[in-house]
DNA sequence: TCCCTGTGCTGACTCGTGTTAGCACCGCAA
DNA sequence: TTGCGGTGCTAACACGAGTCAGCACAGGGA
């Protein structure tokens, strides 16, 4: 019964199709890599394919890898996964291009313990990755472990100080930018308020404002006021019921961020003023909840599958150029912009 | 110059460290993987551990899967990350339990695509992983691609008709009896509302509303009416609005999920009603949004790191065992419960 | 002295692949 | 016949590890 067919339990190998296709091993090997200066007769070359299909034969990666060092494989590490919403987006985009350029992804998180993020450093360079992405959550200045300085790696969502490293970043000034060009296009100027900590120090709040006065002061305005709280719903939701107490409402908000939004959303709403009727709100990230509002929240959303796509397109392709890549942050229009009330 | 130190840009191998510590590379090799069955002197087990150590060396896994057919290496395939804010937390336990037992995760999504499916498996069969973990964002039934059916495979938030597959899945009919019994134990029986579709060929929903109906009626007492939507804010928003309209405000209400909990609490806050003093919401889910509402959600959160760390950990250890395991979803209890107005 | 047993280590093979150098054959010109 | 260039293929080595069978030596008893 044994001898012809594959035996079950044991993958076919390239010497299984060699020798059904009776010819040496070696000329397996230079059809099934594809080689064509080494002179295979095309009947020799079909002869090989067909048994290989025939057989159902798979090329052994690891072995590949052994032989040639390149194993098409990236590893993706990030400091926190699990604590924001976006890191799917993240990993679905860096999935997608690695699927497109033949690669397959390492995901692991380090939690931000150095000792760990060492630990699955080593794991990933043992395991002979041809590159690495060092992902975080928020973007952020980092420096990079020692152990990565010998692979092609890509800073996602953060950045080194020097700018001396291939990094994929959003743009956020440019978000700034819109946010401002939306309200005004909609016909808001004197009476739009910020909400929310401008928290010179984090990357967002800083870019984000920036962006926003620069594009208000070329217009011809600024802002009527911003009412600091940090970006929780809690914060924002006090912050903003005591503003309204002893102000008038504003014509329009711009929110730090979505969590921002909800509790502006919720305090409104417990005052009796209703979006966009009363007051128009537009804000930052574009997380899950935007469209679960209402009325569905316009934002500007953070391209993580943008970013994400690309950071690993950078490692498949090579065009590793040391210095930050900004990603533009689309605006999601959903209704709680529109024009003031006369 | 040469011939003395590690050569820059190659790694140290056994080879190095047989060399430098006078040995055979068999030596080595039986030192370093620890086997002690083979009469190697303390003296040369010292040294040999000594070198290595000193030269940084490291093995290399492909080498040594391809001799073992061990990778230490598993295979996620999910049909959708993205969509999913979920998502973060079943890879967080994934790649938490497989750094616990010294794996690494290859992580991909297929978005539902049988082809991209097919295609990602084979890479991850084509790089030898040792097991395969197979996820759904939403619970529910599958039919497992045959690729998968020689390698040892565990279902995440999924389970085959026939039971016959290990498989890991959200203890939903635990998670509506304990609802039933948190609001009877602040005090509700008579006038508890359901809200949403209850949708029983729907895993969550079946599992989630029999559970409900099946306390309550142990209690001796059941539900006062179910106002069905679909599990989106909006409908939810909608309906409970139109309820409230012909009806008495009811002193608890059970949301079929923390999207459908949004729109009740907008709907709520928009008739002038406040949680918890008029109504009590419960929840389940305990989404990123749970923690954002005023007041915070009181909810029962779907398992998503204890599910995705004990398939790993299953594959890990090899208990296999071909049924559905189900795990416990806690009671995540933020305020949104209380006692009714007498 | 010879054999035997145990101790401590090593040579040689293997996993599945890529790659270099070179062999055998054919046909043609000298 | 001999030489020679081209065509078509293959033997042999390498990648970095794990593993089996067996060699060399020491010590002890007959």
């Amino acid at each position: 019964m044994n001898g012809s067919g594959p035996v079950p339990g044991r993958r076919v190998t390239q010497a299984d199709v060699a020798k059904a296709a009776k010819v040496s091993r070696t000329t397996a090997s230079f059809v099934l890599t594809g080689r064509t200066d080494m002179r295979i007769s095309a009947d020799v070359q079909r002869r090989v394919q067909r048994v290989a299909a025939s057989l159902g034969y798979r090329p052994n990666l690891a072995a590949r890898g052994l032989r040639t060092s390149k194993t098409h494989t990236f590893g993706l590490l990030s400091d926190t996964i699990a604590t924001s919403p976006f890191a799917g987006e993240l990993i679905h985009g860096s999935s997608d291009a690695a699927l497109q350029h033949d690669r397959l992804l390492f995901v692991a998180e380090s939690e931000g313990d150095a000792e760990v993020e060492a630990r699955l450093f080593e794991a990933m360079i043992d395991r002979r990755v041809d590159g690495l992405v060092y992902a975080t959550m928020f973007t952020r200045e980092v420096t990079v472990p020692a152990h990565a300085a010998d692979h092609p790696l890509v800073l996602l969502n953060c950045f080194v100080r020097s700018g001396g490293l291939p990094s994929v970043i959003p743009d956020e000034r440019q978000a700034g930018r819109e946010a401002a060009r939306t309200l005004l296009a909609a016909g808001h100027s004197d009476r739009v308020v910020l909400l929310g900590e401008p928290a010179p120090r984090v990357f967002a709040g800083r870019e984000r404002v920036g962006g926003i006065k620069a594009e208000l002061k070329a217009a011809g305005t600024r802002l009527a006021e911003n009412v600091r709280c940090t970006w929780s719903s809690h914060d924002a939701y006090d912050a903003l019921v005591r503003f309204l107490r002893d102000n008038p409402a504003p014509t329009a908000l711009i929110c730090l961020n979505d969590r921002v939004a909800l509790g502006a959303y919720q305090a409104l709403s417990a005052l009796g003023l209703r979006v966009p009727d009363h007051v128009s709100v537009l804000s930052f990230d574009d997380s899950v909840i935007a469209p679960w509002l209402v009325p569905e929240l316009t934002t500007i959303a953070l391209p993580h599958y943008a970013m994400g796509h690309r950071a690993v397109e950078l490692l498949a392709t090579g065009a590793l150029e040391p210095r930050p890549i900004r990603i533009p942050m689309p605006l999601r229009d959903r209704g709680s912009v529109a024009a003031p009330r006369e």
